[in-house]
DNA sequence: TGTACATCAGTGAACGCGCGTTCACTGATGTAC
DNA sequence: TGTACATCAGTGAACGCGCGTTCACTGATGTAC
């Protein structure tokens, strides 16, 4: 090889990090490993909930021995707090990527469930994590995520009150109407989810009705007058 | 005792039934057994997911030993598809109700936010059952759910279509529009069952916001005019 | 650069416990005569 | 009505198993000099 003298850089150790799972500082396998404990168990809630899960299960998966998850979590609970944290990262950055380019209502509402659509098939697990235990959850899961929708909708009862046809809305009725698009939008993500068969006829039949469904929520709206 | 002489009847039987628990014929403390094996999954349930109960635990609340479960389901996946028949005849008897009486929509609105009301409060383990394991559960509770809320829609689309101002929406776009509906009501039990405080304040307010969100989207959908 | 020591992620044996399920049983209820 | 037998809901002992958690350990990585 011609640059067989040269010296050995981080460069390369992270490049090695991608072909061997033994390599790196004794931290970012310590993080490696963590993370693979969190994906385990992502993995496994496709079929139970977070509630009928054993630590045994989770380690196994992951492919350590059950007494090393306490260096990483102090209890499964700890490894569910964690993971409501990861699925609402990708929830946020759902968000933040849904907001940053005001349109018209009509384009939005495109834009809104094609970036729905996009973070869904890319972080399925996240996704179903948030609508199993979203209901489902025990005490801490649960509520976490109730409290991430309710400032999502608040978020975006802000958003609403800049259209021109919802003007005229208090603000009680925008955060109505938000809550009632939020909820639509986790309605879509569970049947993106369910969805059998799997292929492009399906998934656009979905977007389609949710598109739709949208559309009579928002442009129903700004014909509707309250009676407030 | 005048009435001392008096040969014992069935209407004697009847009413020590009331009173004692070892009374009835054979057949019918079976049956009561049963149904508190029901009753006991049912209050263990509000806790945490039917996936996470035992079988012990279910038969200890009961009142019976754990070998006798099986006198009455081959399995815990049993017991919890008879929780769902349960627990869908309730919802059935709500959704019968419900049609009953036919009116103009607004009024139509506010009895079935009522009639959910009353349903919700009177068989609240039912309704933390159906919206717990509809998208928490597992496979069979989970599918005879959806199943029945997609019936539920569709009866739900076909009153819908006898509105003049629906008149000109196509099949899919009702039935889309029912969707939208059972799912706020749906929405609107799970807010009525983690009501904090449990007052008449809160009940109110989350009623009069099911009545908002129903009439945005009737009424506001009659104003629709589709792209079709 | 080389050596001596500290750190700590992961190991493996062991524990007591609740689990689902089997089995032979008991004794009250039901039935046939 | 009384007797003899059948039925069967509920009992209690026993089983093997996976569970969460403890503990002393190992050996590679990191640090001080």
């Amino acid at each position: 090889m011609s640059d067989n003298a040269r010296p050995i850089s981080a460069a390369d150790t992270r490049t090695l990090a991608a072909v061997s799972v033994e390599t790196g500082s004794r931290q970012e396998r310590k993080q490696r490993t963590r993370q693979a404990l969190q994906d385990a168990a992502l993995e496994l809630l496709a079929e139970r909930g977070f509630g009928s899960l054993s630590l045994r299960e989770v380690t196994k998966k992951a492919g350590i021995v059950p007494t090393a998850f306490y260096r990483h979590f102090a209890s499964m609970d700890e490894l569910g707090v964690a993971l409501v944290e990861e699925a609402m990262r990708t929830l946020r950055r759902m968000i933040r990527e849904a907001r940053s380019d005001p349109r018209t209502s009509t384009h939005m509402i495109r834009a809104s469930v094609a970036t729905l659509y996009e973070h869904v098939r890319a972080y399925e697990d996240h996704f179903r994590f948030l609508t199993r235990e979203r209901y489902g959850g025990t005490g801490a899961v649960q509520r976490a995520i109730a409290t991430e929708l309710k400032l999502f909708a608040s978020e975006l009862a802000v958003d609403l009150a800049r259209f021109e046809n919802l003007r005229e809305w208090s603000t009680d009725d925008l955060h109505m109407m938000a809550e009632l698009i939020v909820t639509s939008m986790m309605a879509t993500a569970v049947e993106l989810i369910e969805a059998r068969p799997r292929d492009q006829e399906t998934d656009e039949r979905i977007t389609g009705t949710a598109v739709k469904r949208l559309r009579l929520i928002v442009f129903g709206a700004s014909h509707w007058r309250s009676e407030s």
